[in-house]
RNA sequence: GCGGAAGUGGCGGAACUGGCAGACGCGCAGGACUUAGGAUCCUGUGGCCGCGAGGCCGUGGGGGUUCAACUCCCCCCUUCCGCACCA
């Protein structure tokens, strides 16, 4: 008797698949293309059980499609740049590229040795510069049509990073890399892609996405773009000059407010500019205590990034000493400035109307400042300003606004509005919560901004022909102050390329997730060197019809995948609008409570699950264990229930297929049988039940936990009917072994491979062998009906499947158990649902 | 504060469209085989009562709809996640 050995078996069938070159796929018209995707992995150096279990999915869902027929694209690659590689050669100096190349071998060897399905000619890493040439490449097109710009700005820094962090990438007001270190604000110069120019893209191709998307992934999306209307409002400066038509800069005769509640205008009681508004220094000048604003205005200043405590913050502001006019009230209303006036958000500047909104009340509250009310509760009692707890926020009913009074709230934002774009003092704006994406990173382990500054020329791009331009290698990085690069001279000083004077590199390098924006294009082409891609290629491959990731990349990656393909679309590349037309966000594989990470100490690798008890068994209990969309603390005591069904199936093969290979296909095809015995028929009809259901777990619900279970319930099933020879047919032994075995394809491959070659089949069973269930061989003959009295079970019977309603009530009422209970009562009403039960209510 | 997801045995989880709650697995208990078992096989395993047949209770809590509710409706509690002074 031969024992399951899950290394030799798993080593066998690596190889056999290398040298087929199984997983590789190429256009093919003949056959549906399918495109599953699993998200690009940062070679950290360990694969481990999230990457694990976001594979495993992948790979079961790649084999089963391929198993139906369909020519499947399934690739990997590495997200090589970042910060971990940078730091790594800070602490042991180790050059990053050794270090990141030394991590990629090591997590494709653990790939490998799962035996994940993947096309390895398609393998791409992002820091090669074959590809990141192509980065540089876009970057260049975006410029072209300004979409990428420079600008001087407050930024996000993470001091332990010394780099800049995008607004995406600050988490409680810490970096996402480390979340004990608070961001601070730094002014600096910096590119940025205009996403903003495509936030109602971004928002309105979401009904692309409905269905195929989470319904929480849309949400957060919609909610980062943030879109809001509202009116657009000027307040003239008193004591300013008239500003002059011809001139664009300079100080400005009036301060533009953004709000969606235009209908409260007449309660408006003073004017609240963030700390950072351009428009300060010249309300300041003149000013006895000039000096002092501005100190006040500085250390505001200071803390007007997002942070941590900023939501809960105490409001700080002071009075500027200056007045601004209320456009549609004539009166004249103080010019403050607040901490809780964001910068960046509408005009950076709001009119606060205490009595309608909770933050101007809690300002006013502090600063003694009046706060009339103009509007009152469409029903119910009428507010009165000095009795008010806090502020009324509703829609109502206007009073106390002119000629709007007695209007609501609705009708009012509507008339206003429109009479304040005809009398040239607003118009309606729509603004969003989308900001431009920062995109410079002070750092040296990623692409090179391929830009030179000319002192004659301003900024030069560097020429298409000129690409890639290169990272160079043997760079001395110590983590502090700017952009390493800075310090590489032969890298720095280069002549210009348009008038051939002196010219300075660029020396800051990409975001990186500028990298895993557009890296599964290049798979459908990936050693293209004219062009990112061939755009039939990716005409044929896209979009992909199934992406898998972890949830934490719902806004981040996703949103700026997004955003690559519109502007790809807009360069004629593509022709589609989404990139992704199903996405499945993968639970996240916990240890103690926490997401596996390096830094926690709680990574438990693949590969020790491999070398203990196989990768097939590994395989199963990552997809038994929880259903793949939810969390899944890992518990090492659940993997020894698969181990030991793999190998108690594996004996059981043993036990019959040696008498089986002779069998021949075609007489243990389902409509070959012939007339089955009541033993045959049972381990049919678990067969094809089981089939039946494991498909339809594969076609639309995901949940593999309960596919596995299905699959344990089947050897079960002929494990309880041992000797199974002496019960059954060989043929139909044959055909109930080999459901079985394909069954099980997906989830443990290997063995499966190995099963299917000892019930004495010569070649692989990738392509196109998933198995039709046959509904006549999978339906119940006999079928178990509950008999409740007053919704409690009272007894079961046994009987034909489908007997018709009347004679099952019959039958029911014929039970000797529920007569008797029966006996005497008074029968109200009964319910029959044939097949399932049957309700007898009787009077109490 | 706003938005989302989820609460079922000792544990992971099952129950597809309202129809036997606890499939499957872990763990645990007992037994068989064995020099041995942490291998394998068999039996049992939600709680309480009962020698037993059987009965009662039970899906976070409280109401409701229904012949029938883990499932639908209302209120509340807890946990997790996302956003958060967005005007």
């Amino acid at each position: 008797m031969a024992e399951y050995n899950p290394q030799a078996v798993e080593a066998k069938w690596r190889e056999k698949w290398d040298a087929l070159g199984v997983f590789n796929a190429d256009p093919d018209p003949a056959r549906p293309k399918y495109y599953l995707l699993e998200m690009l992995p940062y070679p950290s150096g360990t694969l481990h059980m999230g990457h694990m279990r976001n594979y495993t999915i992948g790979d079961a869902v790649a084999r089963y499609r391929r198993m139906r027929g369909s020519n499947v694209l399934h690739p990997i690659g590495w997200d090589a740049f970042g910060l971990p590689a940078e730091n790594a050669a800070i602490k042991r100096g180790t050059p990053p590229r050794d270090w990141t190349n030394a991590n990629i071998a090591q997590m494709k060897s653990v790939c490998r040795r799962f035996g994940f399905s993947y096309d390895w000619r398609r393998e791409i890493s992002t820091c090669e510069p074959e590809y990141y040439r192509w980065n540089q490449w876009f970057f260049l097109r975006m410029l072209e049509r300004g979409l990428a710009y420079r600008k001087r700005s407050l930024v996000n820094w993470c001091p332990k990073c010394q780099t800049v962090l995008a607004n995406e990438q600050v988490v409680d007001g810490c970096c996402w890399q480390h979340d004990d270190t608070p961001v601070e604000a730094k002014e600096i110069e910096q590119w940025f892609l205009r996403i903003t120019q495509y936030a109602d893209a971004l928002l309105e191709d979401m009904v692309e996405l409905e269905g195929g998307w989470p319904e929480r992934v849309l949400i957060m999306q919609r909610n980062w773009i943030g879109k809001s209307h509202g009116t657009r409002l000027r307040f003239p400066i008193e004591g300013a000059p008239a500003e002059k038509p011809t001139e664009k800069k300079g100080a400005k005769a009036h301060i533009e407010v953004f709000t969606t509640r235009v209908d409260t205008i007449f309660g408006a009681a003073a004017v609240i500019l963030s700390p950072a508004h351009e428009l300060l220094p010249s309300l300041f000048a003149g000013q006895p205590n000039r000096a002092k604003l501005e100190e006040e205005a500085s250390r505001l200043r200071a803390r007007i990034l997002r942070g941590a405590d900023l939501a809960t913050a105490e409001k700080e502001g002071f009075f500027t000493g200056r007045f601004a006019t209320n456009p549609f009230s004539g009166e004249k209303v103080p010019i403050w400035v607040g901490n809780f006036v964001l910068a960046e958000y509408g005009t950076g500047a709001v009119m606060a109307v205490p009595a309608h909104d909770q933050r101007d009340f809690e300002f006013a509250q502090k600063y003694k400042i009046p706060f009339p009310v103009v509007i009152q509760p469409v029903e119910g009692a009428s507010l009165r300003a000095e009795k008010m707890k806090e502020a009324f926020t509703d829609y109502g009913r206007l009073v106390n606004s002119g000629p709007y009074s007695g209007l609501t709230s609705a009708a009012a934002i509507e008339k206003m509005t429109a009479d304040a774009q005809a009398k040239g003092i607003g118009e309606a704006q729509t603004t969003y919560r989308l900001k431009d994406w920062g995109i410079s990173r002070q750092r040296y382990w990623g692409t090179p901004i391929p830009v030179i500054y000319c002192a004659q020329c301003g900024i030069v791009p560097v020429p298409d022909k000129d690409l890639p331009v290169r990272l160079p290698e043997n760079v001395l990085l110590t983590g502090q102050g700017q952009s390493p690069l800075a310090n590489v001279p032969a890298f720095v000083n280069v002549k210009c390329p348009k008038c051939g004077g002196p010219g300075r590199r660029e020396t800051d390098t990409m975001d990186t997730f500028i990298d895993s924006s557009w890296y599964f294009f290049r798979y459908a082409d990936p050693h293209n060197d004219r062009a990112p891609f061939d755009p039939a290629l990716v005409r044929y491959w896209f979009p992909i019809d199934q992406y898998i990731g972890g949830i934490e990349h719902a806004i981040l990656h996703l949103i700026y995948s997004r955003f690559f393909c519109k502007v790809m679309r807009d360069l004629g590349l593509v022709e589609i609008r989404e990139p992704v037309r199903r996405l499945f966000s993968q639970g996240m594989v916990l240890k103690d409570g926490a997401k596996m990470s390096k830094s926690k100490g709680n990574v438990v690798g693949a590969i020790d699950m491999a070398e203990k008890y196989g990768c097939d068994t590994a395989r199963m209990y990552t997809l038994f264990a929880a259903p793949p969309e939810k969390d899944l603390e890992w518990n090492e005591q659940g993997i020894e229930g698969c181990a030991r069904f793999l190998h108690r199936l594996f004996r059981l093969m043993d036990r019959h297929a040696p008498a089986l290979s002779g069998v021949s296909a075609r007489d243990s095809q389902p409509g070959k049988i012939g007339a089955a015995s009541q033993k045959e028929k049972v381990l049919l009809r678990k067969a094809h039940q089981t089939l039946r259901r494991v498909t339809a777990d594969f076609e639309a619900r995901w949940h593999f936990n309960t596919s596995v279970a299905l699959i344990m319930e089947l050897v079960n099933t002929l494990h309880d009917h041992e000797p199974l020879d002496k019960h059954a047919r060989p043929e139909v032994l044959k055909q109930v072994l080999e459901l079985l075995t394909l069954m099980l394809a997906p989830i443990a491959p290997h063995l499966a491979e190995e099963l299917w070659e000892m019930l004495g089949h010569q070649e692989s069973l990738n392509a196109g062998e998933w198995p039709q269930y046959s509904a006549e061989l999978a339906e119940e003959e006999q079928v178990e009906v509950v008999i409740q009295i007053n919704g409690r079970v009272r007894g079961k019977i046994c009987v034909d499947a489908g007997l018709p309603e009347e004679e099952l009530a019959e039958r029911a009422f014929a039970d000797p158990k529920i007569e008797q209970l029966l006996r005497g009562a008074r029968v109200v009403k009964r319910v029959v649902v044939p097949d399932k039960l049957v309700n007898v209510v009787v009077a109490q």
